[in-house]
DNA sequence: ATGTCC
């Protein structure tokens, strides 16, 4: 993207004025570096989403924003219900309720560095990974309906981990609202056999050494210390997310038209918060990240079974679960007022400040962890939320380096099994059912992952306290 | 992201 189509604000934030039909402008955190390596699409998309009713302070994009369905990855925008605002399913994404959580095992690098075959073996032997593949459980009827409105609550009830767990996760591991009804049959159905399985593209299960710490404090209250072994699980609601989202795209299309919303994107289809159809994606999609969030806490029960396979005193403990693609009613201060405001966080991670009543007891006085998964092979980050009120954009942080090219061109790029051979020579080993989807995920076809969480810290939307590096990757 | 098109 050119930056002469935008206005500088500082080094880290850049504007376009509302102009048009934008109701609102346009605001993009990022060096210019990062701003050259994005799609021209981005710009238009945060224009897009300017123009939805009800949009209120700005259209967002974080440094790691890259082309989405309607709205850019990396994208944060909240409307207001009393406003004529809208909630859009492709606001979210279809992978509705992706998210990472990271994981304490209580081991150091010393400890797992002569394993780490071993290591891998037993976490791709347990682990349900790629496209089609079915978990250690069958779920329908009752059950689902229970799994839907009860999350990680339900996974931890079902035995598959304990009610710490529950404290260190968003929300406590159960998205209120949740509506089990508002989810298709056909949705349901394709969920059945896939409870506790990572998923493909760019999901997985990391396995990383705390390499650097930043904030002494913070790493303290989060239980990071240098070279602590910790597990980074990226993955989200698996076949039942994918159809919710799709199906309620096409409501939302038909219900557009029939309201008189004026579209600047078909992708954009989106209904008033006070719909019928809005009520049903919202409940929905509160069910879709229920099962995201189930479906963590189950692979976390089964990361547990293999690391004690070779580590008979691993114990690991949940450090922090957070999505970076969904839409939350939070409630945020604009001009002295206190407002609630339904957040659409697409690839974009929330990041309450200290302070925040959410947050649990131990990490209150320092913010939330927000949780950053880099490329394969690379880097991933732990930083923290700042709730600086001179950034208002709701709170909110990159979630990843972003790609900086297609699957298709990276496909054509890299060959797979010579990116394994690499990585493992650099001492990261990898287990994967797809040559295929390592070439579409190679690093290359990354962002530098390093300079957006530079750039986010600069620009103030969240502070560093540690970097991780990665030893073993199960991927999808 | 996704039973990579019902």
């Amino acid at each position: 993207m050119k930056t002469a189509a935008l206005t500088r604000v500082s080094d880290f934030e850049w504007r376009i004025e509302p102009t048009g039909k934008m109701r609102v402008p346009g605001v993009i955190y990022a060096t210019e570096a990062l701003i050259e390596a994005m799609d021209e699409k981005v710009r238009d998309q945060v224009v897009n989403v300017a123009c939805l009713p009800g949009i209120v302070s700005a259209s967002y994009a974080m440094p790691d924003a890259h082309w989405g369905y309607g709205f850019p990855i990396g994208g944060v925008a909240a409307f207001d219900a009393d406003r004529g605002g809208v909630v859009s399913a492709g606001g979210v994404g279809f992978d509705i309720s992706c998210g990472v959580r990271c994981l304490r095992t209580g081991l150091r690098h010393a400890d797992v560095e002569p394993f780490k075959e071993p290591l891998a073996d037993a976490l791709y032997h347990r682990i349900p990974v790629g496209v089609g593949s079915h978990g250690p459980i069958r779920l329908a009827g009752k059950r689902m309906d229970a799994m839907l409105t009860g999350g990680a609550r339900w996974a931890v009830e079902q035995g598959w981990g304990t009610r710490d767990d529950l404290r260190h996760i968003e929300a406590q591991g159960c998205i209120a609202g949740a509506r089990a009804d508002a989810v298709s049959d056909k949705a349901k159905q394709r969920q059945r056999e896939e409870m506790g399985t990572l998923g493909s593209g760019n999901h997985y299960l990391e396995v990383q050494e705390v390499s650097e710490i930043y904030d002494r404090e913070t790493a303290r209250a989060y239980g990071l210390d240098e070279h602590d072994v910790v597990v980074f699980i990226h993955c989200g609601s698996r076949g039942l997310g994918h159809q919710v989202g799709t199906e309620y795209l096409k409501t939302m299309a038909t219900s557009a038209r029939e309201h008189g919303i004026e579209l600047p994107d078909r992708e954009l289809a989106c209904a008033s918060l006070r719909s019928d159809t809005g009520q049903a994606y919202l409940g929905a999609m509160r069910a879709a990240s229920n099962c995201a969030l189930a479906n963590r806490q189950i692979i976390t029960h089964l990361a547990q079974q293999a690391f004690v396979e070779l580590f008979p005193e691993a114990d690991l403990t949940l450090l922090y679960d957070v999505s970076h693609n969904t839409c939350k009613l939070e409630e945020h201060r604009l001009d002295g007022v206190n407002r609630r405001l339904f957040v659409h966080r697409k690839g974009a991670t929330r990041a309450f400040g200290p302070g925040h009543p959410e947050l649990p007891d131990e990490y209150r006085a320092v913010g939330q962890p927000v949780l950053i998964g880099g490329s394969m092979g690379t880097a991933s980050y732990v930083l923290a939320g700042n709730a600086d009120p001179r950034v208002p954009s709701f709170t909110s942080a990159c979630h990843g380096a972003g790609r900086a090219m297609s699957r298709r061109q990276a496909h054509k790029s890299w060959q797979g099994g010579q990116l394994l051979r690499e990585l493992r020579e650099r001492g990261i080993i990898i287990r994967s059912p797809s040559l295929r989807g390592v070439a579409e995920e190679a690093p290359q076809a990354y962002k530098d992952v390093d300079a957006v969480v530079d750039c986010a810290e600069a620009a103030g939307l969240a502070r560093k306290v540690a970097k991780l590096k990665p030893l073993v990757c199960i991927k999808g």
